[in-house]
DNA sequence: GCAATAGTGTCTTTAAGACACTATCAT
DNA sequence: ATGATAGTGTCTTAAAGACACTATTGC
């Protein structure tokens, strides 16, 4: 019997037929009140000129897992690292790549709107598209299908946790994270509600400092670093 | 400028290097109270001989998406379809195969213990190994953390959903079910709980048949066909 | 009848919903 | 002082926890 030394030397990895593997990422943020998503204008074969989602091939040399690769595509075109990252699925088949049996990991990521303008600005094949805008744009792949996903993930994980401050500017008030939870949610929440998770959930500290939104001041908080995400053992809006 | 057309005919996929790529997945089954894990033993190279999860690669001929992969290998080593099988993560790195880079895309998958023992009774390369005694088990690849994220995931949506049905037979009593949740749960639950949640889920039928377990018979129960698994607004055993 | 398991009634507890209230700031 | 937004108090409501109770069966 052959030893897994003698193995491992002889074993050929393209002997077998492989699947096309890619990696892909939904970043979404908040603006104006919008949720919006990435969408990168595609610059060649195939769906060349359609608007897609940011991703690519893993490069096997750079990356030590596909979120590497998300971190990395998902970095060259908002020039930062998104603030939250998550995997969602991975979708496959024959026909969802014209090129063949295709297989793509999809990554699921949160950025504050602020915090990477300056990058997109700057360059016209990237855009940010109100998650409301999407019905009527024709993407790529089926990436539709893959932002349907990760909006469904979004909106479950806004009822039971405050995920959505990683849409947010490193310093924040309340009142900023209830428009983002209520603009993912598409429906009010209790003010107070928020509140009391927000203070259940340890996750944020006071910056003592305080902004000016036109009457009283509201104070700034900003993330406690290396916490995790706390989650509530009820969701909000249960009816 | 390359036509689409033109760029499809050309394209070659190998052309770059890619990873490898498999699907595993996690079924789960309770056995007298213990909820156990299916392994199957290595019958080649890398870790021939070590157990580890059921999987393989993706035949692009046969299959056509990652799921019908794994179902067509846990009906290959059980002899049926799981009856709940729902997408885990994929894991990926250049180490976790000593092969090379490799992706592979899990799944978690939920049978009936009594469902499979028939086809599982005639061969010795397959075996429920209760998740006590994983332990003390060494695992081919990353196994063992797969093996832990399914855990995760079953544990989790066993408190706001009832999806430990779908390791019990077709037709299966209350206390069966209840059974089912604290094998996996770890500790005891409120009967009265589980019952409440039984009737507000509508996913069940009284098979009008009971059945004797020493002293009053219970009720037989089966699910609905076609229903969608209800998930409650809240866990249980939230403290 | 008795022991054992099936199944119910009902009080307590927890955290969200509702909404009125007070606090602070710019003008 | 007024209006606007920030932030609190507190009552109601929904569903889980606790646990005692009744029901049905085999012996």
């Amino acid at each position: 019997m052959e030893s897994e030394e003698q193995y491992l030397k002889n074993y050929d990895a393209s002997r077998f037929p492989s699947p096309i593997v890619t990696v892909d990422s939904v970043l979404f943020t908040l603006h104006e009140k919008q949720l919006c998503v990435l969408l990168v204008k595609r610059n060649q074969h195939p769906f060349l000129g359609l608007w897609g989602l940011p991703g690519g091939f893993i490069d096997l040399h750079k990356d030590d897992s596909t979120q590497a690769t998300a971190a990395r595509k998902l970095a060259e075109k908002t020039g930062i690292s998104p603030s939250w990252l998550e995997q969602l699925e991975t979708f496959s088949g024959p026909n969802r790549d014209p090129r063949g049996w295709s297989i793509t990991a999809t990554w699921f990521a949160l950025i504050a709107w602020e915090a990477c303008q300056p990058h997109i600005a700057t360059v016209s094949d990237v855009q940010w598209c109100p998650v409301a805008n999407l019905e009527s744009k024709a993407l790529a792949f089926d990436h539709a299908a893959i932002i349907a996903a990760a909006l469904q993930r979004l909106r479950q994980k806004t009822m039971y946790s405050l995920l959505p401050v990683y849409c947010l500017p490193e310093t924040f008030t309340q009142t900023q994270l209830q428009e983002a939870t209520e603009a993912i949610l598409g429906q009010p929440v209790q003010r107070k509600s928020l509140i009391r998770r927000f203070e259940a959930s340890g996750m944020f500290e006071d910056t003592g400092q305080s902004v000016a939104t036109g009457a009283r001041k509201a104070r700034l908080w900003r993330r406690k670093p290396n916490i995790p995400v706390h989650l509530f053992s009820r969701n909000l809006l249960a009816d």
